[in-house]
DNA sequence: TCGTGGGTGTTATATTATATCCTTTCGTTT
DNA sequence: AAACGAAAGGATATAATATAACACCCACGA
């Protein structure tokens, strides 16, 4: 059986220059409001960040800020630039890579759901989907339920995203 | 308004000794089933682990184990263990605090949901519930009516045990 | 103009994890 | 029992990730 993938821009070859130019002209008005100063360095990093669809290490953000510098940065540099972006909804952290990933939806505060592909790592947010919300509530719900109260969720899918899928099937 | 919190095990004072035998005691049956190896070493860290409902350090394990030693154990030892003790469902590694937390029912695999107290980082695994299980499958239905392939799943939700939101309301 | 505070640079170090090679242990086969 | 091979563990080194602490600078308001 096949089904149709609903692809998302994440999995297909796009002009990712429109991704990192909207995400960076969204940070901005949002920093504007909230009275928040995204620096150049900040900037930087941001878009450093969205340079793909893959969540980026904090060092590899480090060495791409480094290259054809004279002085390369150090790290406290790269961290404190990522822990600003984290503390405006800007970037997420991905726990189970100790990696970072540009928020496709920085304007509304969420908790996000990560679907990361093991194969190539392209990892898409799945935030906006109302179904996505309300399964995320059923969670905590739940775990309120049980005495808990929650104030924050991390979950992250680990599984193949539509093109490692085809490439799989292609290799048997 | 107050509401009688559902009190488990890991937020009451409890004899924990039990916990650990139980623990140390399905491990052995299972491995045995399995034709897997509990060896000392592997036994001894799961031990060490299951010293409290609390995520605890591969360094913290470490250290345990080197006291009183004459020479201390060396880093791969214990995360040899730990890989072996969690591909046998025996712990779970808690991504976020980049620790591990004894699995309190080895005996069937399933993806972890846990309720990660912020201020005494005890750490409660849901896992048996029916409906965990059930929010749990709407996520991956919702994943893979995206397209993608769901393998495994990470839940880690942060915020107060009962235990921790008590002493809060006392201290206000 | 003079503080003041936020942002960044710089150095050092902490924390977490793995690679590699070698030795030991243990079950199996002979 | 001896020999073998695979799995486990010891030991050394190093990689990868993250933070502490202090100094400097600059923009901004009093």
């Amino acid at each position: 059986m096949t089904k149709t993938p609903v692809t998302t821009v994440e999995y297909t070859t796009h002009d990712h220059s429109s991704c990192i130019h909207s995400a960076l002209e969204q940070a901005s008005a949002l920093c504007q409001e909230r009275g928040q100063r995204l620096t150049s360095l900040r900037k930087q990093v941001l878009e450093l960040v969205w340079q793909s669809h893959k969540p980026v290490g904090a060092y590899d953000v480090l060495a791409m800020l480094s290259k054809g510098q004279d002085r390369p940065a150090a790290p406290p540099t790269v961290y404190r630039a990522l822990d600003f972006l984290q503390e405006q909804g800007l970037v997420h952290r991905i726990a189970s890579l100790n990696a970072f990933i540009g928020c496709s939806c920085p304007d509304m505060p969420h908790a996000g759901i990560f679907l990361i592909c093991e194969k190539c790592r392209t990892t898409r947010e799945m935030a906006q989907e109302l179904d996505c919300q309300d399964s995320l509530q059923n969670l905590q719900d739940l775990a309120d339920s049980t005495g808990f109260k929650t104030s924050g969720a991390l979950i992250e899918m680990t599984g193949l995203c539509p093109a490692c899928q085809n490439e799989v099937e292609q290799n048997v």
